[in-house]
DNA sequence: AATAGTATTGCAAACGTTTTCATTAATCTT
DNA sequence: AAGATTAATGAAAACGTTTGCAATACTATT
């Protein structure tokens, strides 16, 4: 017991071990070409020996970074975020960040506590999910001046430096699609927008390319699906049961367009012959379905990790020069969108 | 510009501005009963006016927690973890703490990187998934005596704690079921098992189960696909094209199930008449295919969260007494699995 | 061999908190 | 009303690093 000391083991053991100063340790982690060989030798032999781990908190308080970024989304669980996180992740950690991960599950005023808890870990930079926050949170970024990126939405009028895709653009890109088949009568399923301004950029632009072309979407052609395809799946059968039914329908999101595809098969109903489905993502899986989803591509992928470049760059860069990236987006016609009945 | 300072505000900021010592300030946050409530008020003002926010990372210097949590999964892009995380993220945030997640891509070497970045973070505890790490990752853990817990696959033979599910069980009835139906050409999709304990598990224990009852899987009737809906298809059509057709496809999870049923459809086949598919693992998602899958559910959600409070009770507790949680499975007969033909 | 560099190292202050101890003020006791 | 508690506050040390400055030991120059 005497030899084994317990979990101290900080960078004065590494020394006394080594027969050093702290400073000497110290320098031989961040400034490896001051210390000769021999010493860096001998201090290296002594962290392997004691197990030494560095401790960035007690670096962080000499005004170097902390390394970690924080990233607030409003969930984790669905696909699309999964997949942004990823991608996410893997940038920031190639330039040597750790992620610090929050979920506020669509509210808004959950994301603020969540951006706090962040900053209270003095995290170098906090990413969030669409443009759309509480003034309590811009309040608090601007305040304590912590760098921050908004990701998934692109806008041009952006406060914050974005990385995304335009959702104005991937709602008309998908009404557009619509009307070339000749479709006039479209069911309309998307999730709750509130609190949510990628759908709700999605959705006011879809009406608006619709009514651009003379076609208005009475209230029962529309209905709400939160992000699961059971309740899309119930969804698009109520849209679908009635007489007169639609030839079209457009979805929120892959989720709930997938839905909608198995909704419409159980009411017997042929896709795409008898209705037209499209979505709006693309995401991992909906190019598998039978038959394919037809939707508007928006590469999540490409936006994780351009975030995380972006993002990265801006942190450790003294500049600070503002960025706003806009990622295309791609119409991917499938199996599920024909010419209108 | 002049009352405006930067970013500096500190606790002795604080004190200036209401007028009393650092200590009080600080006792403020951490023992309010301590603090006649004038003097509180006046701190909370100051608070306000500054816009101070705690810093963690100084309080951890006097060894009080960070109140972080690292998790390591192998991939966050999986439908299946991301329930996890989502619902582990949920359960510690409950008890005040933050996540830090990284993802190893299914590389033990890369695991042991994330656990040692998470350790510089001084994180209070590391979960990771599945049961088999490597040597050096075990070391790590060991030598920092920071608390460690595994999710996701139980053993009772276990060295961490753990909360998961027997995997070996759930590919023991998968092969059952199948058997029970009157299955005995069986085709296997299983993804690579390498540093993937719970493909490993689940693979071994169903060749077991049907030699058992004498069915021997020849080498044509195994196939390998990673986690990819597209891929499995392949695979499946690969399993699917020959003279003599095996009768059920057992699949190593659900969306290589999904991946397998699309196959199936692919090659003209009848899920279940002609032939049966059971996967493992219950994605959400695999209810509302059609037909739905057939699967043994894993209650991801439930391990996530159960994994979260045990951890957190753990990490704050001071008899840091072990645990070992096994969670439940279940058999869900959907549509997809039917008697041999 | 003396001078001027230069390379290497150590000392000590600083970072933003918490906490122990001491001090003062206020409230009881009797 | 004096002494004894108790409540509220402050001073200073401590936590594990980094870094500017000073000190020392080399190596070139001449």
């Amino acid at each position: 017991m005497a030899p084994k000391q317990k979990g101290n083991v900080d960078i004065v053991a590494v020394a006394k071990a080594a027969k050093v100063s702290p400073s000497t340790v110290s320098r031989t982690f961040n400034h490896p070409d001051l210390v000769s060989p021999a010493t860096r030798k001998k201090i290296t032999r002594a962290v392997q020996k004691l197990g030494y781990v560095r401790n960035r908190a007690a670096q962080m308080m000499h005004g170097k970074r902390s390394g970690t970024i924080g990233l607030v989304v409003p969930t984790i669980n669905h696909a699309i975020f999964a997949e942004v996180i990823q991608a996410f992740s893997d940038a920031i950690d190639q330039a040597g960040f750790t992620l610090l991960l929050a979920s506020h599950g669509y509210d808004l005023d959950r994301e603020y506590e969540m951006v706090r808890k962040l900053m209270e870990h003095r995290v170098d930079g906090v990413a969030l999910i669409g443009l759309e926050h509480s003034a309590a949170t811009s309040r608090l970024i601007a305040q304590q001046e912590t760098p921050a990126m908004a990701i998934w939405n692109y806008a041009e009028e952006s406060e914050l430096p974005c990385v995304g895709a335009d959702n104005r653009l991937a709602g008309r890109m998908a009404a557009e699609h619509l009307l070339e088949l000749g479709h006039r009568d479209i069911g309309l399923i998307f999730p709750d927008t509130r609190g949510n301004d990628r759908a709700q950029y999605r959705l006011s632009s879809v009406l608006e390319a619709l009514q651009e072309s003379g076609v208005s979407v009475p209230e029962d052609r529309m209905s709400e699906a939160p992000y699961s395809v059971a309740q899309a799946k119930q969804a698009a059968i109520r849209l679908l049961s009635g007489s007169a039914k639609p030839t079209a329908l457009l979805c929120g999101n892959d989720v709930i367009a997938q839905g909608a595809l198995y909704g419409a098969q159980k009411c017997g109903l042929r896709v795409p012959e008898d209705v037209s489905i499209i979505g709006i993502g693309d995401f991992k899986g909906s190019a598998d379905i039978e038959p394919g989803l037809t939707t508007i591509r928006i590469p999540a992928e490409t936006i994780g990790s351009l975030a995380g470049q972006r993002f990265t760059d801006y942190i450790t860069s003294d500049t600070r020069e503002q960025f706003r990236l806009r990622c295309g987006l791609e119409r991917v016609v499938r199996g599920t969108t024909g010419p209108a009945a």
